[in-house]
DNA sequence: CCCGGAACCTGAAGGC
DNA sequence: TGCCTTCAGGTTCCGG
């Protein structure tokens, strides 16, 4: 599902050919997935609108319109942005440019969202900081943790603490650090905060560079798969043994989020 | 403040 | 083979 390496992606692959052009028409074929305002205003306010830039924050998409307001994006768990989409079984809804290209919103399971916003702030004020920008250090990451009781990877997935990443990156920073994954927050010593660092930042741009992972639904604006996937070593189960000691990967559930790790390399090590 | 759980959805997977 | 149930999970909202 789109998290921070796949929202990346769409954004760096959908940026030529939507750069500076105008949306001439939009279709809507699933009015719930337009949040505010409502679809006929939301249409009016966009139509005619030039898209100046395409960014993001977090696992939202964020598209400048010349008028100064935002269009967001946000794909949830099965949306996905597909230039000139052929299939259009789940096609929720269709942007129209003035280069005769079009912009199509998959989702199949309908959770996917678009809006307007007069200033981004609102959305990303929301949100903690970028795990991949400079600013995020190994001490930054610290100070998080250690205000926290709950258990690392519910932290890991609140967007207002660290904003980007989802289950299958929670689960696989975790394994890459060997931290179990229902360690409490504030218990991790000094040395495993910094392995959980140094893992975030490692699996992150793995999967960045590997244009992130095909799972559930996931495609690219030119239709083609991403392949970071392949290098999971727990995420959903993939092997069902442990890559790196042989034992059978664990399924456990942790608030209410479906987690798989390895119980000999991420230990329970605390109390 | 913090936490748990429901709601939103429907394709896929599992049980019988 | 096929019907039925359960699961998946990002975010928001509601109740305790």
């Amino acid at each position: 599902m789109p998290e921070l390496p796949e929202v990346e992606t769409i954004k760096n692959e959908l940026l030529p050919h939507v750069l500076n052009r105008t949306i001439k028409s939009i279709d809507v074929l699933w009015d719930r997935m337009v949040k505010k305002p409502a679809v006929k205003d939301f249409k009016k306010q966009v139509v005619g609108q030039k898209i100046t830039s395409l960014t993001r924050r977090g696992k939202y998409l964020f598209f400048h319109l010349s008028g100064g307001s935002y269009l967001v994006m946000h794909m949830k768990m099965t949306g996905s942005l597909v230039m000139n989409s052929k299939d259009t079984k789940f096609a929720r809804a269709i942007l129209h440019l003035d280069n005769g290209k079009a912009v199509y919103f998959h989702d199949p399971r309908k959770f996917g969202k678009m809006w307007l916003e007069k200033d981004a702030a609102a959305v990303t004020s929301r949100l903690g900081p970028e795990p991949l920008d400079n600013d995020f250090t190994p001490a930054a990451l610290g100070n998080i943790l250690s205000k926290r009781t709950a258990p690392v990877k519910p932290v890991l997935l609140d967007q207002s603490i660290i904003a980007g990443i989802g289950n299958m990156y929670a689960d696989e920073s975790l394994f890459e650090a060997k931290i179990h994954p229902e360690k409490p927050a504030n218990k991790l010593s000094r040395a495993e905060i910094v392995r959980l660092y140094k893992a975030i930042q490692s699996v992150l741009q793995k999967a960045l560079k590997n244009k992130g992972a095909s799972v559930r639904n996931y495609i690219r604006p030119d239709g083609a798969p991403g392949s970071a996937h392949d290098e999971f070593n727990v995420a959903h189960g993939v092997g069902k043994d442990c890559p790196r000691c042989g034992t059978p990967i664990r399924r456990i559930v942790v608030r209410g989020r479906g987690t798989y790790f390895c119980p000999r390399c991420q230990p329970h090590n605390w109390r």
